[in-house]
DNA sequence: TTGTAAGCGTTATCAA
DNA sequence: TTGATAACGCTTACAA
C-alpha cells in the first residue's frame, strides 16, 4: 500500500497492474472506453479487496461539481419551515446531493460563516428560503458565487422564485367562513416586511372584495410566533365589538391565538371561529382541534430542488413556478362554525 | 486575470507582483511569516480588488482538514429532534465548520447516499442521532471512514456517546406525581428497542422501587407519534381501573394522550394527571397546557459537537458525556394534581 | 524577505 | 486497449 492513508486510485491501479487511467475510467463505468473484460475485473477486484473509496475532493476539484447543494433557511424552530426544509432536503439525497445547512440569520450577519460557507468548490447552488426581503445582500453575495433559487420570496427578486399559492390560500379561508355565514372576518397577518404574509393578506383583501365586504376588511400584525398570535387576540378582545372569524396567517401563530381565547373564556367555535393557513401535525391537539387550509410545503421545498438541479445540471429550467398540485385545500376540524346570531 | 473562471491565488500573486508562495501564507495570516508592510498591503489590495475567494476543495485537497461535520439525524417530523439539530448546528458554525445533513435511515437503506455522504475528505466528523440501536452497520460504515460521536445512545457503542440523564428525568416525573399523592402511575414509554425509551423506563421503575410502589410498575408501550399516544390511552381506557397518573416519554407522543384523554372526557388532572418528559413550544397550547420535565436538548447537540471537535482537532477528549447542566427541571402547567379521592 | 517546486487524488488529453 | 502526463488551486519545505 502507501504511505498508511486509505488507499488511492494510484494504489489501486498498481495492485491491478494498471495505469491510474483506466483504472478511473473503469471505475467511473466511462461509455467511451472498451477494456478487456479480464482487466475490468482486475481493477474491480484490486478496488474491492483494498476497500477504495474515490476522493470526493479530489474528484470535485478536477471536475467542476461538488456534489452538493446549500440549504439556506431561517425559523426552523416552526414545524412549517422544517417541512420546507425537509421536502428540499430528500429531493436534493434523490439525485445524488448532499445538503449543507445553513441559517440565514447567521450567514447575514456574520461574514465569516458566509464565506466558509460560500467557499468555492463546496456548493454547486443554493437553495435560500427567504420571504422577509431583508435579505438583499444575502441573496446578492450566495448568487454572485453559484446558482440560486428562492423559496417563498416576491419574483422581483434576481433569482427564481418557487412559491405556494398564498393568495388562493387566504381567499379559500375566506370562502369557507362566508359560506359559514360570517361576515365580520379578522385576518391575523405576520410579520410587517413578510412577502408571504402580504400575498396571503392581498388574498384576503381580494376574497372579501369580490363579497362586496371590501369595507369590512381588518388586519393585525403578528410576528409567526405562538407568543404573538395570544397578543394579537389580546388586542382585538379590547374592542368595543368582535370579529366572528378570524383567519391565522400561520399554524403556530394560531396555536397562541387558540390559547389566548381559551384564556379569555371565548368558546370556539360557538363565539368565534378560527381557521389558520398551514396544517402540520399538532392541530388536532391544540385546545380546540383547529381547521386549517393545507399548503404543499414539502413540494415547495422539492419544486425549489428539483429547479435548481436542473439548472446546475444544464437543463433549461430556472423559471419562476407556482406549486400548484396539490392547491390549496381545506382540513376541517372543529374550529370553525356559524356565526353565533347577530344580536338586533 | 485568469481564464474567465473566478481569480486563483495565482492571478492574485501576478497581480501584486510576487510569487503565489507568499500570497498563501499572508492571505492565510501565517505567523511564521516576515514580509514587508508594503508586500502585504500589495497582495491584500489584489486579493480585494479581484474578489479573491479561497478555493476550499483546493485547500482541503493540500491540507486535511475539510471544515466540514456530518450530521445524521433522525426523525426531523419531531421538535424534539430539531432541536438537537439546533444545538449541534448552531455549536459547529460558531467553531468555523458547515454541516452536512442526512438522515439516518437514507443512509441505512441506500447504500449510495451513504457512500456520496462519507466519501473522502469531505467530512471531518460526523454526528449521529440515534436511539434505536438499529443503526449498528451504519455507525460502523461511519466511524471506519471519519471520527464519529454517537448522541442518546447506550454506552456500550464504538464510539463516545453524549447524553441527557434520561432516569433521572422519569424520575423527577415520578417525584412530582407521588407528592401529589398518586400512587397508581402509568409509563407510557417509546417504541420497543429504543434505548433512550428503556432508559426512561428503568428511570420510572427505580424510583417506584424507592417508594416501595415497586409492584404497581405499569409500562405501555409508544412510538414516539401523537397518534401512539392516542392508541396508548385507548388500551389503558379499556381496562377496568385507570392510572390515576400518566408519565409520557415524549412531548409529541404526550399531545396525543391529551387528545385521546379528551375526546373519552376523561378530565385532566381532575381525573387523571398527566405530565412529559420533553418541554417544547406547543405544550401551553394543548388541550391542557402540558406539564413537563424539561430536558436540555440543545445543550446535548452541542456537547456532541464539541466533543466532536475537541476530537478532530486533536484535543484529548473522546469520553462519554452526561449533559448534566442545566439537569433536568420540572415545568409546571395544569396537566397535573391531586388524585381523584379514592371509591372506598 | 521572497521565490521555486513538489505534491494532494482525480480526470482528460493525448500518444502508443 | 492502455499508458504517460498535464492540469485543477492550494500549501509548504526548501532554496535563494
Amino acid at each position: 500500500m502507501n504511505s498508511g492513508g486509505p488507499p488511492t486510485l494510484r494504489d489501486v491501479a498498481h495492485e491491478a497492474g494498471v495505469s491510474s487511467a483506466i483504472a478511473s475510467r473503469v471505475l467511473n463505468a466511462d461509455p467511451h472506453v472498451r477494456v478487456r473484460e479480464e482487466t475490468r475485473q482486475r481493477i474491480q477486484d484490486a478496488a474491492q479487496s483494498l476497500g477504495y473509496v474515490p476522493h470526493s475532493l479530489a474528484r470535485s476539484l478536477r471536475g467542476a461539481r461538488a456534489g452538493a447543494i446549500g440549504l439556506v433557511m431561517h425559523g426552523l424552530d416552526s414545524p412549517i419551515n422544517v417541512d420546507v426544509l425537509a421536502g428540499a432536503h430528500a429531493r436534493c439525497a434523490q439525485s445524488g446531493y448532499v445538503t449543507l445547512l445553513a441559517e440565514a440569520e447567521d450567514l447575514a450577519e456574520d461574514d465569516s460563516r458566509l464565506r466558509a460557507f460560500l467557499a468555492r468548490g463546496r456548493l454547486d447552488g443554493v437553495i435560500l428560503h427567504s420571504g422577509y426581503g431583508h435579505d438583499d445582500r444575502l441573496l446578492d453575495a450566495i448568487s454572485r458565487s453559484v446558482p440560486a433559487v428562492l423559496v417563498n420570496a416576491d419574483d422581483d427578486r434576481e433569482a427564481p422564485t418557487v412559491r405556494v399559492d398564498d393568495a388562493a390560500a387566504t381567499t379559500l379561508a375566506v370562502s369557507h367562513l362566508l359560506e359559514l355565514g360570517h361576515r365580520e372576518i379578522t385576518f391575523i397577518a405576520g410579520p410587517h416586511g413578510s412577502q408571504t404574509s402580504d400575498r396571503r393578506e392581498q388574498g384576503y383583501r381580494s376574497a372579501l372584495d369580490r363579497a362586496d365586504l371590501g369595507d369590512r376588511t381588518d388586519v393585525v400584525h403578528a410576528d409567526w410566533s405562538a407568543d404573538s398570535g395570544m397578543q394579537a387576540v389580546q388586542e382585538i378582545l379590547r374592542r368595543p365589538s368582535l370579529p366572528t372569524g378570524l383567519i391565522v396567517a400561520n399554524a403556530v401563530t394560531a396555536a397562541g391565538v387558540l390559547s389566548a381565547l381559551r384564556d379569555a373564556a371565548v368558546q370556539v367555535p360557538d363565539s368565534i371561529s378560527v381557521i389558520t393557513i398551514h396544517d402540520s401535525w399538532f392541530l388536532p391537539h391544540l385546545s380546540v382541534a383547529l381547521t386549517a387550509v393545507r399548503l404543499p410545503l414539502q413540494a415547495l421545498g422539492a419544486a425549489a430542488a428539483t429547479l435548481l438541479i436542473d439548472t446546475i445540471d444544464g437543463r433549461d429550467a430556472a423559471q419562476d413556478a407556482f406549486i400548484t398540485d396539490p392547491g390549496p385545500e381545506l382540513v376541517l376540524r372543529k374550529s370553525t362554525g356559524s356565526p353565533p346570531a347577530r344580536r338586533a
